[in-house]
DNA sequence: TGACATCTACCTACTAAATGGTAGACACTT
DNA sequence: AAGTGTCTACCATTTAGTAGGTAGATGTCA
């Protein structure tokens, strides 16, 4: 039952970052929000880019969690894959997208550090995806047309983009769903 | 053969809202690139708001211009489909992504009328592609599984998100064909 | 047990630099 | 004379980050 004040900070400096970017979020908004002076946040993260660094790496071990979760249970393999996209429709819940997401649009300005931990982050989910894809072919339960890998990218950008696209539309949520569970229910046709 | 100081400024200011973000350039950084000071950028865009207002709407009209121009050429249609893959494409030369994609990832810190000028953008994009799209059926040149709309919805998600994708990877252009091209060839195996 | 030192987590008060934006002067053209 | 486009010089605010202090908890040793 930790709750300490480093994860309340980071906590609240990851839906400013998924709201709004990095470079739109201070020191002083988290200090607002979070109820203590600026310079105690340097306390527990010296610098901005520490802080997002710390971010991005927890953000990537719980995605690696969910998936794990994801592998574990028992459910069909298409329904995997529905659980899989479910994560970045609950993700869109404030209107904040994935954290990776939104920073791969910061890229430019992250230090190189936290440029890999994101890059590692795609990296990471791209293998499991491409693993369940795997599985699927094999059950044929659907087919890869170029590769498996390809196919991967090319599900990880289209979620990606439609978070991104559902944001700047009136329900975010339901224009997510409107993309992406269609195309996802006309691949398992193709079985 | 125009190319006023405004020009000029605009031009800086789109490659950097494309490469850094809304939040992430300042009229600094522009005077520095057009060698002008940067009270005479307030001269010709009184503010940052009003400036990206312009940008954008610059930009959508290019857009259109260029949709015009494929829907114009005689090429087949699945070539104007390539054709249209194209312009994300090309617009990834410097790691720079489209600026409208960019600019909904900074969609909650932006005034009112430019979100409405994106919105405007992507549904513009939408209905142009769902008629390229509804061509392709009515031919039975490919087949639009749930409904044209939601393929035009999915297909712009997985270009943007693709273009995002593709600018954490190493070399982005490459990225972006990989992911893209073999998915809209497969598309066309399913005449 | 009592005296001490250390550590943790916070504070106030500050800094230098950068931010978007304004006022007013100055040249140059029409 | 008026307008256009640029300049210098300034402004208040915000930015990330630092210096130094303090209350309270936690050792540690005679």
């Amino acid at each position: 039952m930790e709750n300490t004040t480093a994860q309340r900070i980071m906590d609240v400096a990851q839906d400013m970052v998924r709201s709004r970017g990095y470079s739109a979020f201070s020191y002083a908004d988290i200090s607002k929000q979070v109820g203590i002076r600026k310079a105690s946040i340097h306390y527990h993260f010296p610098s901005k880019d520490e802080l997002v660094r710390e971010l991005v790496k927890r953000y990537r071990e719980g995605m690696a969690r969910a998936c794990d979760r994801i592998t574990q249970s028992t459910v069909s393999l298409d329904q995997k894959l529905i659980q899989f996209a479910d994560l970045y429709r609950n993700g869109l819940e404030n209107d904040q997208i994935c954290l990776c997401n939104m920073l791969s649009a910061d890229f430019a300005v992250l230090p190189q550090p936290t440029q890999a931990e994101i890059q590692a982050f795609f990296q990471e989910t791209e293998t499991w995806l491409t693993t369940l894809l795997q599985q699927g072919c094999d059950a044929k339960l659907w087919a890869c047309q170029p590769s498996v890998e390809q196919e991967a990218k090319g599900l990880i950008a289209m979620l990606q983009g439609a978070q991104l696209l559902a944001r700047s539309s009136a329900n975010s949520r339901a224009t997510f769903e409107q993309v992406v569970y269609p195309l996802l229910v006309a691949k398992f046709a193709h079985g």
